[in-house]
DNA sequence: TATATATACGACAAAATAAATCGTATTTAA
DNA sequence: TTAAATACGATTTATTTTGTCGTATATATA
């Protein structure tokens, strides 16, 4: 409960990694998941997201991999959440799942409250500031 | 990601219902779960598990039931999510579990700082305050 | 004192979610 | 032409969460 996904910690991973080397080229899925011992494929997807959603620059062939886009320095925690994860909310009934309680819950609208904090905490975190 | 657990759900909503209600006969597990289509033997053992950490008393016997004790009205939301779910922490790694990153982990810091975020904002909230 | 209604608790099963793998296609530098 | 890279859907495996079952114990009350 209240845990990161593998997937958000990979590519966080990821993302600094790429940030924090200097280099002009492009970074490859190998070398991230060579350096952090990351599943190759699973990392492979995840950079393939992030490059769908404008995160990444990618550029197949040899010599090819990834580079940040501008957009990474502006984005928020929660942006880049709700990219990998879809829409954020503590409880299913907070997005889109109807749940068995209906109108006798008597919990909602503190869930919801506690949602709003959670939310503002990733809201007020850029990426960039996670080194 | 990042959800309540039902058994948080289903505690809560509990934890409320007790509080609401005028009565000072004790409430049973039966008539929880009826009011909010919670599955007994489920709701059963997590009001047995707050018995035991001493939020709730138990009363046995026909007419028994639950009532709150004392340690209810003190409670913080981290506390009483500890009490069910174990150490809080959004990574494993902040809690007990050894990661395949070991010390190539890049992320490590920011992701402590997130964590205590998160963890004062449970810390903040009063469990009786949550109506 | 017998019975029905409660809690207590461990073991198990099912369902849902998360994590990882596989296969095939496409691109491109050298 | 080949090797090294991304692209992407399908599938499998593992883990976690959720729910069920069986048995024991306590107790109000008829």
């Amino acid at each position: 409960m209240f845990k990161f996904s593998k997937k958000v910690e990979y590519a966080l991973i990821s993302l600094n990694h790429i940030n924090r080397s200097q280099s002009c080229d492009p970074i490859s899925v190998r070398q991230i998941s060579d350096t952090y011992n990351i599943p190759y494929e699973l990392l492979a997807k995840i950079l393939q997201k992030l490059s769908k959603f404008n995160i990444l620059d990618s550029i197949k062939g040899p010599k090819g991999g990834y580079k940040l886009k501008r957009k990474y320095n502006n984005l928020t925690l929660i942006e880049f959440i709700e990219i990998l994860e879809g829409p954020f909310g503590v409880a299913g009934c907070l997005v889109d799942v109807e749940c068995e309680q209906l109108s006798s819950c008597n919990i909602i609208k503190p869930l919801d409250k506690i949602n709003s904090k959670i939310y503002q905490v990733f809201n007020d975190i850029k990426l960039n500031q996670l080194t």
